[in-house]
DNA sequence: TTGTAAGCGTTATCAA
DNA sequence: TTGATAACGCTTACAA
């Protein structure tokens, strides 16, 4: 069923059922009506490929995501939905699995044109390669960026953000700090180890990489790296992790060696997830605006995609730190 | 760009560029490799809008989810996509937040021919229409289905499982049991209201529509309607809730008001989430096997696709009951 | 092995 | 107000 079988049907041209469809006004009432009729008669809907090979959009943008087993994401694609639906856009989300091969492929649809921008959380492609892409498609990075690379992203400043987290507990009189960072290594993790030493360097601590655990992005993992920081000689008394579910991790390591968070040691995770506050102990945690990040970056993809906005920017939120029970 | 610019440059017809692309092995290797060389100087990437236009193939399918706030999907998403990406179909997601009319924009990328297929996990939309859409296009429905639409389905039979949990319960002596259900009316949770009730009635226990108390899918609503069940006459020495949140919700009300689940209240919640697993006490629950309710899911849709099934199935998983530190 | 040309379903230009 | 028709980018008989 194409328009052509609506237009035999209504003994009109193919052109007539077009613009019924797509600007009624400039057809006749009763040539609308009889059309509409056969249209609505027949579940007729016009096969957008056609259409979007002849206009060249598709109305479609697609958010790529690492993975889906991430509390940290749904707010972001909230915003994100939010914003793309009220400026009439449809958005599909793609799940790379920090594949690289998948990454491609989805990278594909942008390509070859099956949506009109991507939004992307993480890209393990080379810079060389995106520079190509974000000059010739529209194309923008959040919260995860790839560094080097010549375009637009949304982000926090994670370098300060880690910064303050460890300055916070600096303060509160915490001499041995320990960190849990991934072993994914992304550049919001490198930035983020970079400020937990910068803070330590301007207090004259250790900045030993002795205090750095690396661990994947499962509890499990947490508890373990933080097992192997108490078992240090300087055992911490403060453990920063890059993720509130490593932190949740270490604050149940912690718990099984006696140890009680918020009083015998202090834990600061990141992304302030639900499970941050709802766990016992609640968990102290740097905050990013997650909507307003989903919500900007589509925004300025939107503009890309308008030809509205060509220059390349690097849009910085602000972030928070939330200090729960787990710490003092 | 187009292969027609790829053809001109090689000074060949667009049949061999398309050959070279398509079907390598029967193309000379001095002209292939002549136009692989162009088409990579030039990045070259077909537009997959002509292809599919004349193909009537996109090898995508896309996956209807409700919401992405739920730790319940991300486990059955793994399952569609490494099935999905096994047989080389790529998998779009795509978000409704429960709207009709988000649901209809994505299922019109199956009308119009931009997905090869749909995996709903969640429908609104008139038993009706949905009959006539999978009459017509693959389309099946997992977890949550439309009850008296003629289609295929892969669930778990949620009254048996709601009996199950709830008669372990009365096996362990509990006399008086409430139910937190959910006021987004689905009809696996009505299931679970039937067979809360059934358990009830096989042992002659009041089966009153003031046990069960319906709430909205966050923590706070399980809190309140576990205290407005608390405040009942006979008031419940167990609690069944629809989600794993619901239950932590619940578990979180019981605590603070100086009961401890798995010793004077017992608690049993529904999905398996990491969350039940890790909160304190841990929360019993009933499982589903998430995983491979996808993968079934896909591997459905794709024979479906392949016009290698065409019979409506209704595909029943097994549930299991896992009893933790939240019940006795 | 390669080329010619029709056709996929739509929109848009131009003419009637 | 409507119709004829070219064009979008690609694949695929069929012919050479």
């Amino acid at each position: 069923m194409t328009i052509k079988d609506i237009a035999r049907q209504a003994g009109v041209s193919t052109a007539t059922v077009s613009r019924t469809i797509n600007e009624p006004g400039k057809v006749a009432p009763e040539t609308r009506q009889r059309i509409t009729d056969i249209i609505n008669e027949n579940h007729f809907v016009p096969n957008s490929i056609g259409k979007t090979l002849r206009t060249a959009r598709t109305d479609q943008i697609l958010a790529i995501i690492p993975s889906l087993s991430n509390d940290f994401y749904p707010s972001i694609m909230k915003g994100l939905l939010d914003t793309a639906r009220q400026a009439s856009y449809n958005v599909l989300f793609g799940v790379t699995d920090f594949s690289e091969r998948e990454e491609r492929r989805f990278m594909n649809m942008l390509t070859t044109k099956q949506v009109d921008g991507v939004l992307s959380f993480y890209s393990s492609l080379p810079v060389a390669e995106l520079n190509h892409l974000a000059a010739g498609y529209p194309y923008i990075q959040g919260c995860e960026y790839s560094e080097g690379a010549d375009l637009t992203y949304v982000a926090i400043d994670n370098e300060q953000a880690a910064y303050d987290a460890v300055s916070y507990l600096i303060n509160k009189g915490h001499r041995s700090i320990g960190m849990i960072s991934s072993n994914i290594y992304t550049y919001s993790e490198k930035y983020r180890e970079q400020g937990f030493n910068r803070a330590k360097e301007e207090h004259n601590l250790d900045t030993g990489s002795r205090y750095i655990m690396r661990a994947n992005y499962q509890y499990d993992s947490g508890f373990d790296a933080c097992a192997h920081l108490l078992a240090q000689p300087d055992s911490p008394t403060a453990i920063f992790a890059v993720s509130d579910t490593l932190a949740i991790g270490a604050s149940k390591c912690c718990v099984s060696m006696g140890m009680q968070p918020g009083k015998d040691i202090s834990i600061i995770g990141f992304d302030n997830t639900t499970f941050s506050q709802i766990y016992n102990p609640s968990i102290s945690t740097v905050s990013q605006p997650k909507y307003e990040i989903g919500c900007v970056a589509a925004g300025a993809l939107i503009d890309r995609i308008s030809g509205k906005d060509t220059a390349n920017r690097r849009i910085l939120m602000r972030h928070d730190l939330i200090i729960r029970a787990s710490s003092i």
